[in-house]
Formats: C-alpha cells, structure tokens, sequence
DNA sequence: CTGCATGATTTTAG
DNA sequence: CTAAAATCATGCAG
C-alpha cells in the first residue's frame, strides 16, 4: 500500500518527462507525442488513473482483472502510456542495470563441484557411475589394486549418494526451468501493458538461476558431508584389523617356512595364496612383509612354529610323494635316506630355490633336514648344544640366503643358532 | 585393564 | 616402484 502510493507519486511527474525528453529525431515517438497532448490538459491524469487501476488490479478476481486488463489494453491512452513507461524504464532500467552484474563462478560451488567430481558422485552418467566410485575408493585407499571386496559396502554407499544426489539434482533443475518458464511467461504476458525488455527478462532468469544455484550448493555441500562421513567410516572400517582364520594363516605360514630362504612369493604365487586363504593379494603381501620383519626381528621366537610347520610341510609332503613314488618310477636321485619317508618334495622345491639352481649343496642340506625332521617329528626336546630350540629350517637356509642377514639381528633374539654339533651348513 | 599378537598403513631407503 | 622398518590400531587372552 505505502509502496503503491510512493510508487504512483513517483511515477505521475515523471509522465511529464517525455515532452522536455525525448529525442525529436524518432518520427512515431513525435506523433505519439502529439497524440497524447491532442486532449490537452488531460494526459497527466489519465495516466495517474490507468496506473491506479493497475494498482488495483491486484485486489480484483482473476475473471475482472482479465476483463480489466483486456480493457486496458484497449484504452485509447494505452500506446501512448506504454511509450512513457519505456522511457521511464529505458532510464531506470539503465541505472538499475550495472550495479549487480553477473558475478565469476563461485569459488565455493567450484570447489564442491571438483571435490564431487573425484568422489565421482557427480561427472560421468549412471553408466560410468560404478567404475568412478571405484576408482574414487581406490584412490581413497591408496592402494592401487584389487579390494573390490572391501570396497563394495562403501561403493554401494557412494551409488546410493550419487543417486539421491542426482535425483535431487533433477528435481531441482526442473523446478528451476518450471519456475523460469513459467516466469518468462508471466513477462511476457506482462510485457503487453508494461514495458520489459529481453535483457530484463535475462536478468530475472539470471536471478532466478542464482536462487536456485544456491539452492544447488546446499545440496552439493550436503552431498559432499555425506561422502566425506561415508569415507572417514570407510576408510575407519578398513583400519579395522580382523584376524585371517586359521586355515589361512596356515597357508601362509606353510609356504613362509617352506620358503624360508627366500620367502618372496612371486605376483603368481600371492595369487594362488590369496585364493586358498580367501584374502586379497595385498593382504598377502602384507602378511609376508611383516612375516618376514617380525621373523627375522625375532628368530627365536618363531623357532618353534618354524619346526612345527616343517614337520607338517615335510609330513604333507612326504604322504605325496609316497604316492608319488609308488605310482611312479623311484627316480628321486638325491634322497639317500630312505629312512621312514622320502625325500620330500617341498624341501625339494625349497632348496633348488634356495641354491639359486645350484646343485653341490643339495645332498647336505637335504641330509640337513631329515636329521632335523626325524629330531622334530620325534620330538626329543633337548638337542644338546641348542639353546633349547631346534631351528630347523634356519641354519641350513642361512647358509644360503641373505634376506635376513642383516647384522645385529640374532643376537638380539634369543636363541643364536649354535654353529656347533651342527650338520649340515657348510660342512661338507 | 594390560600386554601382546597381528593386520594395515606410513615412512624410509634403494 | 618394491621391500624394509616403523608405527598405528584393534582383537583377545589373562
């Protein structure tokens, strides 16, 4: 009401302007000119009552103020006041024009876009969907393989984000283009007894558009909370240690101590691992890695699950190889002790490994490990001048190997193999 | 609650 | 890049 009544005060006298204003070289500005001054004395308040029934028209019904409108529309004084009003708008328009002009992309909205698109919520549709989220996991973890495992519960959770993200988007852009059209619409319609030039429609879609970008970046800052919360689980989550079972770890000890002179299971060989043991190639290169720092940090301590495994490797393989050799020919040239088992086949396999294909040392160390095999499977305890532990794999392997030579390290762990009363090693 | 075992991650060295 | 070494964080037995 106080805006109306302020707007008509402001608007009457300017009705005069056109006469002292506008630009004489336009032929039709001129007649309409003329036209509006032929009922002399009158224009000024005609102007003022047209404009009040505009004001008015807001109070009415729809069915009057079309009526009223279409009446307006047909006013003699119409073109001439819609003349007065370009001017009018012409000038303040001119004025409003420049004091807001479109801003730079917002920092803000980029950084949510970027941080979006490498969580590949947002970028590539549906399709690529899954395979950003993967990628986005993997990068996350930092580990550059495998894992999809793991990953799944956080890859779904992300497709879940991405979803609600998109749809939410969608509704958005559609209510935008909606409130726009049915915006433009309305300026149009109005652009019939008001004067709107297409920039001004511009501007006000413009405006509508930052209305509903800032919409969109709540939506995107949300989103972006959203994922970082369902990361940080993750990522907390993937922390979480859970122990292998024991078949695994098993596994894992079998082909460490039966490959104790050079426990570096090649890519083929994690594979075959991480498949018998249900885990990833990662994880099995991560239990070599601490299994063989842990070990050598403390040879001691593993002397007794290194006996145990050898006797469970040598058992398993000599049941083998007993079935082996009786289906097949005895050709096993290399095991001179035909003792209660033969030679077996995983030490076998150990030792051309550990002699690099070398074939002088073979027969001792062999003999080596019988000797500590029969001592282990029998289980006599006390072997004299060791310190308590029989050790089986490692003197003879040490004698070959050099992954663990690293100075200092027996001697802190305690039993130091005795290079006394024992077989094998170099001797020959 | 504590200490140790152990899987995972980070840092360092080659 | 890989492996070693250091470190972190959790699970679990006592």
């Amino acid at each position: 009401m106080d805006e109306q009544t302020r707007m008509l005060a402001g608007l009457t006298p300017l009705g005069a302007l056109p006469q002292a204003d506008v630009g004489e070289s336009d032929p039709v500005r001129k007649q309409q000119q003329q036209q509006q001054q032929q009922p002399l004395g009158q224009p000024q308040q005609d102007i003022g009552d047209i404009l009040q029934q505009i004001m008015a028209i807001t109070d009415e019904s729809l069915d009057e103020a079309q009526a009223r409108k279409h009446a307006l529309n047909c006013h003699r004084m119409k073109p001439a006041l819609f003349s007065v009003l370009c001017e009018i708008k012409e000038k303040t328009v001119l004025s409003i024009r420049g004091v807001q002009e479109e801003d730079p992309p917002d920092p803000q909205i980029m950084r949510l876009d970027n941080m979006l698109l490498a969580e590949g919520v947002s970028g590539p549709e549906k399709g690529g969907g899954s395979a950003a989220a993967a990628a986005a996991a993997a990068a996350a973890g930092g580990s550059p393989n495998d894992g999809s495992i793991e990953h799944s519960d956080y890859r779904a959770k992300l497709a879940q984000i991405r979803q609600i993200y998109h749809s939410e988007l969608e509704k958005y852009e559609q209510a935008c283009s909606e409130f726009t059209n049915h915006v433009m619409n309305l300026l149009r319609e109005q652009s019939r007894t008001r004067p709107i030039s297409p920039k001004e429609i511009e501007r006000m879609v413009a405006i509508i558009h930052r209305k509903f970008s800032s919409i969109q970046m709540q939506l995107k800052q949300s989103t972006c909370e959203a994922v970082m919360i369902l990361r940080s689980r993750f990522l907390d989550a993937r922390r979480k240690r859970r122990n292998f079972n024991k078949q695994a770890t098993e596994v894992l000890n079998e082909y460490f101590y039966s490959h104790l002179s050079n426990p570096y299971p090649s890519e083929e060989a994690k594979e075959e691992l991480a498949k018998k043991c249900g885990i990833t190639v990662s994880q099995v290169s991560n239990w070599f890695g601490n299994k063989r720092i842990r070990y050598k940090k403390n040879i001691g301590k593993f002397q007794e699950e290194a006996n145990l495994y050898a006797v469970k490797t040598a058992v398993d393989a000599a049941n083998v190889s007993a079935q082996a050799s009786q289906a097949n020919s005895p050709a096993t040239p290399n095991s001179g002790s035909p003792g209660s088992f033969s030679m077996p086949r995983a030490a076998d396999t150990f030792l051309s490994l550990s002699l690099n294909g070398e074939g002088i040392n073979v027969a001792p160390c062999l003999q080596a490990q019988v000797d500590t095999l029969h001592r282990a499977t029998h289980l006599t305890g006390g072997y004299e001048g060791l310190s308590g532990s029989t050790q089986y794999p490692t003197q003879c392997l040490d004698a070959n190997s050099n992954w663990q030579d690293g100075t200092n390290l027996s001697s802190l762990t305690s039993p130091p193999r005795a290079p006394s009363s024992n077989h094998s090693d170099t001797s020959n």
